[in-house]
DNA sequence: GGTGAAAAGCACACTAG
DNA sequence: CTAGTGTGCTTTTCACC
């Protein structure tokens, strides 16, 4: 379904949102050079077809109290056992992302904890739900997160189609 | 216990704009019980302290021509460099996020690219403007990302102050 | 695909209690 | 914090190109 890639015009508006989720369709239509009507139409096209998923308050994570971040990597301990992590781990509310990785362990998840005993208490948690090893990455600190996914600004900056990677 | 969690109020606030970003005052001071002027002032009070760090459209990377994810884990050349990684990792924009962690490596980069060959150019890239080794873990699927910051959702549902973690 | 105009709704800054 | 007022802007739809 990658056959075709966002319509420059799309890739634009698509941009701006990532950096402003709240701009109004008026400033959206100034930036991008449309009417108000066309940037609405088209913003709606994009929700309908899973382009834009949703919009979400970027929150600071220390401020609300869970200051601890981490990677864990997950390691099945019965091979024979179904595959269904993801659906396991969902239900703990302190697991932020769950991959499915190719490498020498089978899942990457990505924790946010108030302390270092509740990540402890979590990786019980982890391991008992899903019946894994873990293997734990704390992060330290975090230059930056969540940036406009690539290429977006970039094509928006240059104002054409050329393909990024 | 973390000295100043947020106001119940506020944690409730916070939770309904991570999930939904867009929600005007009026519809958040429905859902949390308070009158728009109260709601308002809440979430400026919330923007100033840099709790809400800013809004953001959730984008499907698959459908913008980045289907490719990995993980890289960075290692130092030369550890008598200046550690400046940072700043030189955040011209690249393929980069989403840099964190410094605890470990054999010293930081995690994960990145999204149109293709293989992208991500080959990518990781000579990397390795050529911060001079460090890397090891690369290909995102195979993702089961879920960027869910609310844990915590949030369970206290607006329980509706009260109870800490989690 | 695009525009522009009209009605309804909302943001925002007031005020007073 | 609530409740109300008012202006201007935004959203949303509709007719039309």
């Amino acid at each position: 379904m990658a056959a075709d890639v966002l319509e420059d015009i799309d890739a634009r508006i698509a941009a701006v949102l990532a950096e402003d989720g709240r701009c109004s369709y008026t400033d959206l239509a100034a930036r991008v050079g449309l009417s108000v009507s066309a940037v609405h139409q088209r913003v709606r096209r994009l929700e309908q077809r899973g382009v834009i998923q949703g919009y979400a308050a970027r929150l600071d994570g220390e401020q609300l109290g869970l200051p601890l971040t981490a990677f864990v990597s997950l390691t099945p301990i019965d091979p024979a056992e179904p595959d269904d992590y993801p659906e396991r781990l969902r239900v703990l509310p302190q697991i932020e992302a769950c991959h499915s990785v190719a490498g020498v362990e089978s899942y990457i998840v990505k924790v946010r904890v108030a302390s270092p005993s509740a990540l402890e208490a979590l990786l019980a948690q982890i391991r008992a739900t899903a019946n894994v090893s873990t293997r734990t990455t704390v992060v330290l600190s975090t230059p930056f997160e969540d940036r406009p996914v690539a290429g977006l600004a970039l094509r928006a900056a240059l104002q054409d189609g050329d393909p990024v990677g």
